[in-house]
DNA sequence: ATTACTACTAAACGAGTAC
DNA sequence: TGTACTCGTTTAGTAGTAA
């Protein structure tokens, strides 16, 4: 992990680039440098050094100052920076959104409608896994959580088609992958028409996550939704 | 100018951002907020505190953590900080470069070519100034004012087109603008054909520099180019 | 569980100054 | 003019702990 002194340095490097020094070498005194940066000469002086010890800048001390070169390795320092920040500013979506709710016994219907085959084909070839017959109920407890759920629907889904049989019809329905408790991952399913209203979220996953995760009525569980690339 | 304090908060508000607080309200406990900065509880904590007095960040405190959104004016920092850096990772030219060199008398020559009529209107209508009929000539002392001085032949320039008359040929002349000693406008100019090494630069301008600035054969003299946008 | 206070430690800084 | 050392001061960070 990144610690606080390499990004007091970082913010150097950033004034040092905006010098021009890193596409070419630039002339710049400590004194400069200091003034730019709102701290004394010394200070000024010792970041240089310590930039250079790591090899984000080359120095070359002349009486008239240093001459300074920010080297490839530190582009790179800067370069990563901005790429996080470019994902950050341009992206649409957060990377990753948690939830969390408590686990209750449903009405057992998950299981019929999830291993009906025209569902299951396309979770299978939509969320890469073969679910197990049967849905985690999660009731959301906070007011956030439910915020956060109700978000969700303004989110690009995997989306598995409804379809007819001779009996009834089988609606739509929009999955967001997600990691159960760091450990398995599976989906959130969101029917349009749901038996629950915003305040539940089902689950599913490969595996039979109660036996899984040894989960029992009441037990707290952590979902984090994936966004699609 | 900034000073370091706000940039330690700074790299706490973008890993609020990464964890998705500037889309949305996150809740990110102190104590996770720590792990992923590699600080303290308290640490992370303070700085929370420190975000929120400075408007950057909007906060609820639950019994299960903080509900935490990056502000307007937060996003506004982030966002200055990722202009920054784009424009220095996409721009093809360092802002400005800075040459230096030593007065000295020339030829006379400058005067007689600057006010030849068919250069004067173009460094009117291209430069936006009426050059005063002369030049000032500066010799560049140190191997790095003559590199960087080499440096500026890549760079655009204002293009100034050479004519003919019934005697003889003028040639093309290519111009950068700078300011002189931080103080007057004016352009280096660079003949393709110069009497004088890439060592001597010739500057113009609307004023009579040696007088307009007291300069002195001898006088050291800074002069920043700068680059068109 | 949390957050965040107080008291203390560690690190960053700046003044003076040598070179 | 420059840079950069030592050293005293200031500031940031942590541990312990209360709420």
């Amino acid at each position: 992990m990144t610690e606080g002194r390499v990004w007091r340095l970082l913010f150097t490097l950033l004034k040092l680039a905006e010098m021009g020094a890193h596409r070419r070498t630039a002339k710049i005194s400590t004194e400069y440098l200091a003034r730019k940066l709102g701290m004394s000469q010394q200070t000024a002086s010792r970041h240089l050094i310590e930039l250079d010890d790591r090899g984000w800048i080359s120095r070359t001390i002349t009486p008239e100052g240093c001459l300074i070169k920010i080297t490839d390795s530190g582009v790179t320092e800067l370069k990563k920076l901005y790429s996080n920040l470019r994902l950050l500013m341009e992206a649409a979506y957060p990377p990753s959104v948690t939830l969390e709710g408590v686990v209750f016994m449903g009405l057992g219907e998950g299981a019929y409608y999830i291993s009906k085959e025209l569902y299951r084909k396309q979770f299978i070839e939509k969320l890469g896994f073969d679910p197990y017959p049967g849905t985690l109920n999660l009731k959301l407890t906070t007011d956030y959580d439910v915020k956060t759920r109700s978000e969700l629907e303004a989110y690009p889904a995997v989306e598995i088609e409804g379809f007819k049989n001779e009996n009834r019809t089988f609606g739509h329905v929009k999955c967001y992958p997600v990691i159960i408790e760091n450990k398995v991952k599976g989906a959130v399913i969101s029917a349009l028409r749901s038996h629950y209203g915003a305040s539940v979220i089902e689950v599913i996953a490969p595996v039979f996550l109660r036996k899984q995760l040894k989960l029992k009525d009441g037990h707290k569980v952590k979902v984090e939704v994936l966004t699609l690339p």
